[in-house]
DNA sequence: CAGAGCTGTCATCAG
DNA sequence: GGCTGATGACAGCTC
């Protein structure tokens, strides 16, 4: 990472340079540049190892929030924190001579650099003044305006709308951008002399900052009234400008494009006598004397580029360019898809073939710090777009689109497959991904490997590792603000070890829809790592279903509904997704369903326990009470027979219990009375009394 | 080799 | 009407 540590970090500038945007500047404009930007997280989410701007004592700025006043206004590079002047924020101006001076190409990766680039190449004086006003109002502790809109406002960014989480400015303000930013573009005619004149301007001191302003000001002004009529599409905005039917480079010819490239700057910076970059072609295309004339006309400025290097492309078209040239004609774009990406490939050992046919070798005089990144390195980056403007997915549905070939074009004997290199943003860990060989396998596979093959970037859930049920940003790639952040800086534990063979890819393919058989395939065909995976697994992973089971069966209805939706799916793996959901989801009814089963039986069997040892307390209980009872009969019979032996009759001879019996009367009284005169009643329940009693004995 | 236990799947019903 | 949970029945696998 080291090469993405700014490149001055001891000024703590703004402007930073990497070598991933140098040799992507090489064919991107200023609005990817922007755009590449703002892809790029905060820094404190990267670590010192990766500062966007600034150096250790400036990590980030912001831009003022001052509205405009009268135009551009003015710029001051603040902290993100307090609102306050970076006190250590050098000039921009002398950032921007230090720049040329070490002779590499200037990227503008921030908005204030981009700004201050585009409007210094397009020769706006009012905002290029504005800026070095605000350059040296800043060094010399100044406060100024600041200008607004920077992210819509960027030349051919057509209203990014990344731009907006990562714009300081207000809203309200940021609507604006494209309004000035059209009347700057329609300026950038290429006044080449008056560009060096606002170069030199940014060698002057404050002191003589307002007198160059007004100047430039003035040549502005009269120079857009003289190239008004000549740049008629130039007053459309960018955005409304890519719209139209004209191709871009027809435009570059007819001197009306007027977005700012990085060819723009290149040319800016070498039209400096000093400037190393002198000389230095641009590609096959023989680039007019203007190159290294000063740029003389707004004419020879644009059509040397459209010559040399397309303007206004997005990375996509830079990644899909076969040649020098951009295209924007899409079917050019998708005619030489595999020269396209083994362009970007070709660097990785021989990164002077990076443009074919191009004469670049000394396009870039990198320093030592530059030639340590790594070609993979650049790759990997270029990568985060890769995935960003590319849907393999719907390339794959594509005719003369072949997956195969996209997979091939990322590979290199040594390093990971392009598909790949994307599942973790350290770019030094990029090597580590050594799946890419199996792609290579692929030659041979059946069609349907092929077609679903474009899918496997996204499906490394698929029998790897998951990702989080509620972090399926890559649901939708595209309208989810928050993927690039996402996909590009937290590391995918794709896992690609796993690659069927043709025949086991055929049998699963073909026996998926037969679970009652598949069970017994796929323990025919399976090696040892796939006889790891569950049958739906291996089931998604036959027809590359781009999402993990877990996530299948775990995400909610309406997640699910919208995946499907979403992503293009063959009516096979909607039905296998769906199955794979329903089986899932009764698979854990079935656990829940037997867990509780099994906890009613413990409960049953607990409360058979329970139950004997409460039979076993009641029996102990009826056995005391018996023997209580019987207790009792016994003295009742003693106290009987004690009361006859004491009872004599009127003629003193003792009463016959067998005749006579005891009777208690309601008042408590004891009566004796012959057993004759004793009541059936009386006597029943006696008898009942008597035979329970020798029951229970 | 038979059987128990476990697990997955399907069909069905109910909410 | 579709989704989900619950449940019985069945089959396959392991021990």
């Amino acid at each position: 990472m080291k090469y993405l540590k700014p490149w001055w970090s001891d000024s703590g500038s703004l402007l930073h340079l990497t070598i991933l945007l140098s040799l992507a500047g090489l064919r991107l404009d200023l609005d990817l540049d922007l755009d590449l930007y703002l892809l790029l997280p905060p820094p404190t989410l990267l670590g010192d190892e990766l500062l966007l701007s600034g150096g250790p004592a400036s990590p980030a700025y912001a831009l003022s929030p001052f509205p405009a006043s009268g135009g551009w206004g003015r710029a001051e590079l603040l902290h993100p924190k307090g609102r306050e002047r970076d006190p250590v924020a050098p000039p921009v101006g002398q950032l921007l001579r230090e720049v040329r001076a070490l002779g590499v190409p200037f990227i503008p990766c921030t908005r204030v650099d981009a700004w201050l680039v585009h409007s210094v190449a397009a020769g706006d004086a009012d905002g290029a003044h504005a800026l070095l006003g605000a350059a040296a109002a800043s060094s010399a502790g100044g406060v100024g305006a600041g200008v607004n809109g920077v992210s819509q406002a960027a030349p051919g960014s057509g209203g990014n709308p990344r731009a907006a989480p990562s714009s300081p400015l207000a809203a309200g303000e940021e609507e604006k951008a494209p309004a000035e930013l059209t009347a700057q573009v329609s300026d950038a005619g290429g006044h080449a002399s008056e560009e060096n004149e606002v170069l030199r301007a940014v060698d002057h001191s404050s002191q003589h900052e307002e007198n160059e302003q007004r100047a430039s000001t003035q040549r502005e002004k009269s120079l857009q009234q003289k190239n008004e009529d000549e740049n008629k599409v130039a007053d459309k905005p960018v955005w409304e400008a890519e719209k139209t039917s004209e191709p871009r480079n027809e435009r570059h010819r007819n001197g009306t494009d007027t977005s700012f490239s990085l060819e723009d700057l290149f040319q800016l910076l070498s039209s400096q006598p000093e400037n190393p970059l002198e000389g230095i072609s641009l590609g096959d295309s023989p680039l007019p004397e203007s190159t290294n004339d000063g740029m003389n006309s707004s004419t020879h400025c644009n059509a040397n580029f459209s010559q040399a290097v397309s303007h206004d492309v997005n990375l996509h078209e830079a990644m899909l360019c076969p040649d020098n040239t951009f295209r924007r004609d899409p079917v050019a774009r998708t005619s030489q898809p595999q020269e396209l990406f083994l362009q970007l490939n070709s660097p990785l050992t021989n990164p002077e073939q990076t443009l074919s046919g191009t004469n670049l070798t000394g396009f870039l005089p990198f320093d030592n710090q530059m030639r340590d990144l790594t070609n993979q390195d650049l790759l990997y980056d270029l990568d985060i777009n890769i995935f960003d403007e590319i849907n393999l997915m719907s390339l794959a549905t594509e005719g003369g689109f072949d997956p195969m070939e996209v997979s091939q074009l990322f590979e290199e004997p040594d390093s990971d497959s392009g598909l790949s290199i994307n599942s973790s943003h350290n770019s030094t860990s990029v090597t580590k991904y050594n799946s890419s060989r199996s792609v290579c396998e692929g030659a041979s596979r059946s069609r349907s490997d092929l077609e679903s093959l474009s899918h496997r970037d996204l499906q490394g859930a698929v029998g790897g590792c998951y990702p989080e049920p509620t972090k399926l940003c890559h649901m939708d790639h595209r309208s989810d603000t928050h993927f690039h952040g996402k996909f590009a800086f937290q590391p995918i534990l794709h896992n690609h070890t796993y690659h069927l063979q043709p025949s086991a890819l055929e049998s699963t393919y073909e026996s998926f829809s037969w679970p009652g058989k598949s069970q017994k395939i796929r323990h025919g065909y399976l090696n040892d790592t796939d006889r790891n995976l569950s049958r739906d697994e291996q089931h998604a992973k036959a027809l590359h279903i781009p999402f993990s089971v877990d996530e299948i069966v775990q995400m909610p209805v309406d997640s699910f509904n919208s995946m499907l939706s979403r992503y293009y799916l063959t009516d096979f793996q909607v039905s296998l997704i769906r199955d794979i959901r329903r089986r899932g989801k009764n698979k854990v009814a079935v656990q829940n369903c037997r867990r509780r089963k099994l906890d009613v039986i413990l409960n049953l069997e607990d409360d058979v326990c329970n139950l004997q040892a409460k039979k076993e307390t009641l029996k102990r209980e009826r056995s005391q009470c018996h023997k209580a009872i019987n207790i009792m009969k016994q003295k009742l019979r003693d106290l009987y027979h004690d009361v006859f032996n004491r009872l004599r009759d009127e003629e003193g001879r003792p009463v016959n219990p067998n005749q006579y019996a005891l009777q208690c009367s309601r008042d408590g009284s004891v009566l004796i009375v012959p057993k004759e005169l004793v009541t059936p009643g009386q006597k029943n329940e006696n008898q009942k009394g008597k035979r329970k009693s020798e029951r229970r004995n």
